[in-house]
DNA sequence: GATCTTTGTCGCAATTCTGTCGCAACCGCC
DNA sequence: GGCGGTTGCGACAGAATTGCGACAAAGATC
């Protein structure tokens, strides 16, 4: 589920916003001004800030400006004013898109659904990028192409879930390295991600019983984490 | 439903064309100046531009010299003068026909046919040659070939919609490939496309039927997207 | 203007994923 | 060998994702 921040000083209208986000299956985080929203920001990660423009205790361009040294986080500016001026300083400064007040509950939904999914394609076409310049990753009869998705096991596809994929990539991309939990949860599961530790040692339990026999591979370092085999002989032995 | 820009300062000349071009079915952009005619054309995109001659803050020739910086889109030029001089330099700059005041609607109308269907040509042929340098993408029985727009299975043609094809070419293009569906939102949809994902399921799931036993070709990439199986594994990636 | 095609959306079912819990097994240390 | 802490692992439930039929709106065709 996507989190979303608003930033909107006057109350009855955030209400009715945050009434329509929550309909359509978004968590909502609220801000009244601006020092908040930026609080908040930092703190929970949004994929997407929705900002007025006239803000008490700091404006909302001074907002937009602090919020563009943090992060990349797109950022839907609402205003009242529908100035051409206004809107190039607000582009210009990074605003990734613009509502002007009034607008309909379905715009605003329109707009929110758009600019998620560019920000999910820019993510896309960096990894898309990344795993271009990166041959497919082999270890013994294990191959892992980052652009294809696809692991394959002595040339059968190996169906990993999402989470399970992205444990092995990371291990494969630096066999013989010692993760702990704590590194794992921030890599995999990404940085705002709040959970317990058992939770990596259930996709290691996962994926080793995907692996089959190469499961092995996965080493546990005790007290610590796990690591990835760093020489895998060229072929399996018998044990099991 | 086409678009129009026109770019006329006489504003009951004006209004007269407009309501001409909206009872003949078209949307009409309006532009009483050179600077906002740029701004429309940028933003909007519209098919075809009728610009006049004189004009305030900035001269016919210059919008024109300007727009043809930014897109090819063609230009009825509507002008006082019956000069030849002024015709010359007029096609000399790009614009690709020429009115003189007055005329009659009934001719205005007919030259924005004219001017249409050459755009519609022109297009298509661009679009041919770009598909020409491709050959036919083959994949088993399925074969699809760009230039005659036309798919195959099994020797038998395929009837699929343009969405469809436009899908299944991307997928030919670049097997073994997982896209995900931000990404074929906008590669297949367009970017300014404003859609939920769901619209990809469906396409995808349509496709599936109407490929029968290869929908299996077709992969779904869990928490991704879609994928085209690669026939060969040689090849780890899809180049393109 | 009537009809057909295309295509986006909705709703529900089916599937898959994933965090948590409980308990057993295990490790290192004293 | 006992002990405290850590890890392995099966089970479960809730959440997220996808499949798919149905429907309606928009556009194309005639």
């Amino acid at each position: 589920m996507k989190t979303l921040l608003l930033v909107e000083d006057a109350q009855d209208l955030a209400q009715l916003i945050i009434r329509e986000l929550k309909a359509d299956g978004y968590e909502v985080l609220y801000a009244p001004d601006g020092v908040e929203a930026l609080r908040l920001h930092e703190e929970q990660r949004p994929a997407l800030v929705i900002l007025d423009w006239m803000l008490p205790r700091m404006d909302g361009l001074e907002v937009l400006r602090r919020l563009r040294q943090q992060a990349p986080t797109p950022v839907l500016m609402l205003t009242a004013r529908s100035e051409e001026t206004d809107r190039v300083v607000g582009l210009e400064l990074g605003a990734d898109d613009y509502l002007t007040k009034p607008f309909s509950m379905r715009e605003l939904l329109a707009r929110v659904h758009a600019l998620l999914r560019r920000a999910e394609l820019i993510q896309q076409m960096l990894q898309q990028d990344l795993a271009r310049a990166e041959r497919p990753l082999i270890d013994g009869p294990l191959c892992l192409d980052a652009q294809a998705h696809l692991v394959t096991l002595d040339g059968q596809p190996l169906d990993l879930s999402p989470t399970e994929f992205e444990l092995l990539h990371l291990f494969l991309r630096s066999p013989g390295r010692a993760f702990s939990r704590a590194y794992l949860l921030d890599t995999v599961w990404g940085e705002s991600y709040v959970g317990g530790d058992r939770s990596v040692d259930n996709t290691v339990l996962r994926l080793r019983k995907k692996l089959g026999a190469l499961g092995e591979a996965i080493e546990t370092v005790w007290g610590v984490g796990y690591r990835w085999r760093a020489h895998s002989p060229s072929r399996a032995g018998g044990e099991q």
